[in-house]
DNA sequence: GGTAACTGGGTTTTT
DNA sequence: CCCAGTTACC
């Protein structure tokens, strides 16, 4: 059991004003590295000492790893449930409160909550019926995936579908009336079909905290709300917030807006500047005492670090003075990966782990020369951001058996898992689930019928997957229907992939790991919230005598620190990214995910800039043109660090023309006489 | 009529 | 790697 009265022991005099704060709201504005998560923690302990039952206390976050972090901190693994605090990221949370009321939502006891690939699916099937198909007027229509984004930034913004289009798609433009016809279609879809997507868990918790009857009775639920990252937060999770904590009496709100990140899925550090002016009677204790970053790294934090009037922080350094970070001019990208690696070995001898030691990148493509290189030089890596595990085609296929199977009337699922089979396109499926839809809501007791009605080559395939599944419903334990259904797609994974062992190994990973779930639709939704960056991620942790590398986005880098940080293509167009300076706004979010990403460092922040890029978009009329240093660092920053030049490249070897030559003349000797 | 297989141009960040 | 468009096959 946790040492409660220890826990506020090791807390300096700041922690411990945010942790025993008593009456009215709290804003605890924590910067990079000063104890967030263990004042949050003793805050939560001291307000049980405070007599507060532990089950009455609502902990929020963004992120799963959050969330189970600081649980686990807080209390006893076998605590009992009234001795368990009630936390979880917005989403979870929202899902548990739909969940046991779901007849009070409207929604059908079986809704299939559905993860953002899964809107981009539904849109893609409705966008030829709104004109949103192939090239209009010279102009590429908008992919499927971002009609799916466009959507949900005018929901989670509140902002009209016009102004989201103007400031942040304006190639989106010409068709902004097809998008205003594709999203009324892709509500009544979602409604009709039991379909519940990530905006939706958040608009109908809110939607129940505004209602007159049942506001009162979830408000009641708890006495105090801890609100992590608040600066994440967006319009209808600001109002959540308030909802839940109308006086803000019992209310914490923990964040930084210079860490403000996630702009592009609606959050706006507005939020949090304006919480003063939500609650008259707010309080603000400000943790500026940073225990990560030497003073070199904070003297380059603190010139980034955008201030804000009246939020105004800078971090001062616990530990030691410590190395300056390195800015590395690099004379092209393959000298910056040369660099990398040839840093990321002098450390590794010098005693640092590989795993001590991260290469942070704004975009997973940023990364691609680095590990090519790391894996020439025999460096193990893993890469974290970018493509999800839950995004490989074979687990989306496995995922979509499992829906039909948990959801009979699920079309997307059954569409996808159709699809699958030779001989099967997008008409005959669909004319499949219309055949299907005849018998609504048992589509499987029309199955024989309408594999009667295909043509004989599709029947083969198809005809045996899905009576096997039919049998994986039939099935008691959870356990027992994934093993089913793995095994109901073993012959069409076959025949569609070469290395479908490998593929196939995964879903038996991902079929143990929903054994674990009470039932299907708990197993599903749990992938869907907070889906497993690998296979591995499935298996537990790596063993202890892995040593490698991590890569990682600046995004997914949140919340950690590495002793040594690498921090590459520090040039304009990448970072900042080029896609973000449509707006002021854009720009300003880059310069606090560069901040993020340099106050992630402990002892050495290396920083790289390439000088020139090749195939890059700024130089497209130039293909050698000189790259600029990014703008954000400019004379001051420059002068918090050490710059060096990387040696220039290898000299080119001689042209091997003529070697080239006496290949082709033996080659001909085949074929002449 | 419908599907598979190939080609060429574009690619941020994620609960 | 995704997607639109084309071509060749059933």
């Amino acid at each position: 059991m946790t040492d409660r009265a220890g826990v506020l022991d090791v807390l300096n005099d700041d922690q411990r004003r945010a942790a025993t704060h008593q009456g009215g709201p709290l804003l605890i504005l924590a910067g990079a590295g000063t104890g967030k998560t263990g004042t949050l923690v003793a805050r939560a302990a001291w307000l049980r000492q405070q007599g507060m039952q532990a089950s009455r206390i609502l902990l929020l976050t963004f992120t799963r790893r959050a969330a189970d972090d600081m649980l686990a901190r807080a209390q006893a693994p076998d605590s009992s449930s009234a001795e368990r605090i009630f936390g979880g990221t917005f989403h979870a949370v929202a899902h548990r409160i739909i969940r046991a009321h779901a007849e009070a939502f409207a929604l059908p006891p079986e809704f299939t909550v559905i993860d953002p690939a899964d809107a981009a699916d539904v849109m893609d099937t409705l966008r030829e019926a709104n004109g949103l198909v192939g090239t209009t007027a010279g102009r590429r229509t908008p992919r499927a995936a971002t009609c799916a984004e466009i959507y949900s930034r005018c929901v989670s913004t509140s902002t009209h579908l016009a102004d989201v289009v103007a400031t942040a798609y304006p190639w989106c433009a010409p068709f902004t009336m097809q998008l205003a016809g594709l999203f009324t279609g892709f509500v009544t879809y979602k409604r009709r079909h039991g379909l519940v997507d990530f905006d939706d868990l958040l608009l109908l918790w809110r939607a129940a905290l505004a209602d007159a009857a049942a506001g009162p009775a979830l408000r009641s639920l708890f006495d105090a709300v801890l609100v992590d990252e608040y600066q994440d937060v967006n319009a209808i999770q600001a109002e959540i917030v308030r909802l839940l904590r109308p006086d803000g009496e019992g209310l914490t709100c923990v964040g930084d807006d210079a860490q403000a990140i996630y702009a592009f899925r609606g959050a706006d550090p507005a939020h949090l500047r304006e919480l003063g002016a939500s609650y008259a009677n707010l309080s603000v204790v400000r943790l500026s005492r940073n225990y990560r970053s030497n003073r070199g790294v904070l003297g380059l934090a603190n010139v980034i670090r955008p201030q804000f009037d009246g939020l105004e922080l800078a971090l001062t350094a616990e530990r030691g003075d410590g190395h300056l970070p390195q800015l590395v001019r690099c004379h092209d990208e393959a000298t910056q990966a040369r660099e990398i690696c040839a840093r990321i070995l002098a450390d590794h001898e010098s005693g640092v782990r590989l795993q001590d030691q991260a290469v942070l990148v704004r975009a997973a493509n940023h990364s691609d020369l680095l590990e090519i290189e790391l894996s020439a030089r025999g460096i193990p890596y893993v890469k974290y951001g970018g493509l999800r595990f839950t995004e490989a085609a074979h687990v989306k296929d496995f995922i979509a058996a499992a829906r039909v199977v948990a959801n009979q009337a699920d079309d997307l699922a059954w569409f996808r898992l159709l699809r699958l089979h030779e001989g099967i396109g997008p008409v005959l499926a669909r004319r499949i689930i219309e055949t299907l839809r005849i018998a609504d809501p048992q589509p499987f007791g029309r199955w024989l019928d309408a594999e009667g009605a295909l043509p004989q080559r599709p029947a083969s395939t198809v005809g045996p997957t899905v009576r096997q599944l039919i049998v994986a419903a039939e099935l008691g334990s959870t356990g027992e229907r994934a093993t089913a259904i793995r095994a109901a797609l073993h012959d069409p994974l076959t025949a569609r992939y070469a290395d479908a062992a490998v593929r196939f190994a995964d879903l038996e990973r991902l079929a143990d790991a929903a054994a674990d779930s009470p039932s299907l639709h708990d197993a599903l939704v749990q992938l869907a919230l907070d889906p497993p960056v690998s296979a591995s991620d499935l298996a537990g942790r790596p063993r202890v005598d892995d040593d490698f590398v991590v890569i990682s986005t600046m995004h997914s880098a949140k919340g950690l620190e590495w002793p040594v940080v690498h921090v590459p293509q520090l040039v304009d167009g990448a970072v900042p990214s080029d896609m973000a300076l449509t707006t002021p706004a854009g720009l300003e979010e880059e310069q606090r995910l560069f901040y993020v990403a340099v106050t992630r460092a402990r002892d050495r922040l290396y920083l790289y800039a390439p000088l020139r890029m090749h195939h890059h978009r700024f130089a497209a009329d130039d293909r050698h043109s000189y790259a600029q240093l990014t703008r954000f660092l400019d004379d001051t920053a420059l002068s918090r660090c050490e710059v060096t030049h990387a040696a220039p490249p290898r000299p080119a070897l001689r042209p091997i023309a003529p070697l080239a030559a006496d290949v082709d003349r033996d080659l001909a000797s085949l074929w002449t006489t």
